[in-house]
DNA sequence: GGCACGTGGGCGAAGGCTTGG
DNA sequence: GCCAAGCCTTCGCCCACGTGC
């Protein structure tokens, strides 16, 4: 509705219109101690008239700050970076800043480097890392771009710091949860091992499983996706080798229970599941999933922490670790 | 590694090294033509050796624009607008962009409004809207901020661009597949009626069937979620009135599957049940579901042709729709 | 006059220094 | 010496104008 041709209104014009210097404007805005109540009274209404609102530009150019976050994420169209960029953004807005995204299409060094190529030409105050993959880390670690790094997760290093869930207490949870029912022979569905949590997860089944005195070598990798759980799913319904699964994710998961359920394998009758992340649609698979919750908004959150102490205390690097949380539904029961 | 207490280079940094000045540096950074090949050389090589960027705040402070588009988004944590944003940041990027997000928890005009201000403040060249309720347009058509807007999912209006999948034909594919197979009695789940895809999505199929001579007085409302197409399913199992169901998302779907699944409503053959986006997760659901697919990103990326012709060629508004696609799995057959 | 290049001013805000009470 | 408030310079870049050949 309003003219777009009227220029904007700056400092020098709410100055003119309080009858005050720019400079006492500038005071004002930035809440410095020396202005006196009337004279603050009459800016802030000069400001209110003109809808006045500072230029990010002019600011930044001097304080060489830009109030932005940059977030390089890979995979965003799944349930869990996305939620942990919901949390970042609420967390990063909440506090002032600006959010700017990078989704990388290929994971590799160049698309990184690139990416970070991309948030230092904006300036970015820092840098939040959704990119679960084992080369992100050393990736980082080789780039050093001079503005605080959190990378979730992963448990970080000297020079980044990390946030995450703790992927190998998830696995034992799920694993104790199993053997409680009185499974021994309990196998696993990883996700890739060039990812983080696929290993992580791995490491906490094996791990749990020796620590029981079972075997553990029952192991099988697939992609994260349905489509590979519903092979591996084909596989195990012809081998019948284990009484339970872990699986690493609630999307493999998925496609394990139709290969169960087209080969006529009985959930949790003959085989228990236990995925992981519990996404909003697993309590309404068929059975429904029991599974390892992990909260990924809050994950985001508490990145934000991390990073907000780096840029305005300069805190060194350090590591939040939040606890997942397991959900038992129909998926599993004791063994025949 | 490298010292970051240096400061960066600056144009009057390269012109030295280079042996010209400031200006000329700026000539070839911006590709101005009368500069010669020498110099032209001269410069890129100083540039090359000083590592120099340009800094963007200096930059936008004399050009008035950020080279940053806002997206403004909702249910971020879903499939489909995640996939539109990827769209839209790919295309973004790739046209040299920044791209600054902010999400709504909540949707209503403070929200909207809220996350608009924040955005100029960032002094963005354009805004992408990403929130498929339909108070979102009237709330964006009394806000004109002055910069380009285009919503996605919507037809726009005289202010705001518009980029769409075609909801109508969507249903209408759907509800042509399940009159071909044979049924008569057709209901529809559909989503919350505040969503514009969510009345589309049912308008399409009720005029769909009165085109055909059938009846439309089957509709139930959902809210998207699984739970809530688990809830009328149960419903549905009951009382049995259709042979096939049209259900306004895939997230419905499965709850309503699961119901039918504990009921002994067997799918296909006492009940077809077609849905609607086509996740990834869909193929695998039990049976494999047939659905509507929409491509999301194609969708985003049209949305940044709209943008970037307005804001860089001065373009008027407009709309784009998508063809969406019928993909047949096996949840649909001929009625019993 | 056209091409290759340089000079000076200004974009809007912040901060150090200063003056007046 | 304390408080309120103003002046001037600075950030890094682009643009409208030069100038000289």
């Amino acid at each position: 509705m309003a003219k777009s041709n009227a220029r904007l209104p700056r400092l020098e014009d709410v100055a003119e219109r309080a009858g005050v210097s720019h400079q006492t404007v500038s005071r004002v805005i930035n809440n410095h101690p020396n202005v006196s109540k009337r004279t603050r009274e009459r800016v802030e209404a000069a400001i209110a008239e003109l809808g006045y609102r500072r230029n990010t530009a002019a600011r930044s150019l001097v304080t060489r700050r830009s109030q932005t976050i940059g977030v390089l994420a890979s995979e965003l169209s799944q349930y869990g970076p996305a939620n942990t960029l919901l949390g970042v953004e609420q967390a990063a807005r909440d506090a002032g800043y600006f959010v700017s995204i990078a989704a990388l299409r290929t994971v590799n060094r160049d698309a990184i480097f690139d990416a970070i190529r991309h948030f230092l030409d904006q300036s970015v105050d820092g840098i939040v890392v959704i990119v679960p993959h084992a080369e992100t880390l050393s990736a980082l670690a080789e780039q050093s771009p001079g503005v605080p790094i959190v990378a979730v997760g992963s448990l970080g290093s000297d020079t980044v710091s990390g946030a995450m869930v703790d992927q190998k207490r998830g696995a034992e949870l799920a694993v104790a949860h199993l053997i409680e029912q009185g499974h021994s022979r309990i196998g696993h569905v990883a996700g890739p091992q060039d990812w983080i949590d696929g290993v992580a997860r791995a490491e906490g089944w094996s791990m749990a499983l020796r620590e029981a005195g079972l075997a553990d070598d029952l192991l099988l990798v697939g992609d994260w996706s349905a489509g590979s759980g519903y092979d591996i799913g084909r596989k195990l319904a012809v081998e019948r080798t284990a009484t339970a699964i872990f699986v690493g994710n609630d999307q493999m998961s998925l496609g394990l229970l139709r290969a169960f359920n087209e080969a006529g394998v009985r959930v949790p009758e003959d085989v228990s599941v236990v995925g992981f992340d519990d996404q909003p649609e697993s309590g309404y698979f068929i059975p429904p999933l029991t599974t390892v919750r992990q909260d990924f908004e809050e994950l985001g959150r508490r990145c934000m922490d991390l990073m907000l102490g780096a840029i305005e205390n300069g805190d060194t690097t350090s590591t939040i670790v939040v606890e997942p949380e397991l959900v038992v539904r129909r998926s599993t029961a004791a063994p025949a």
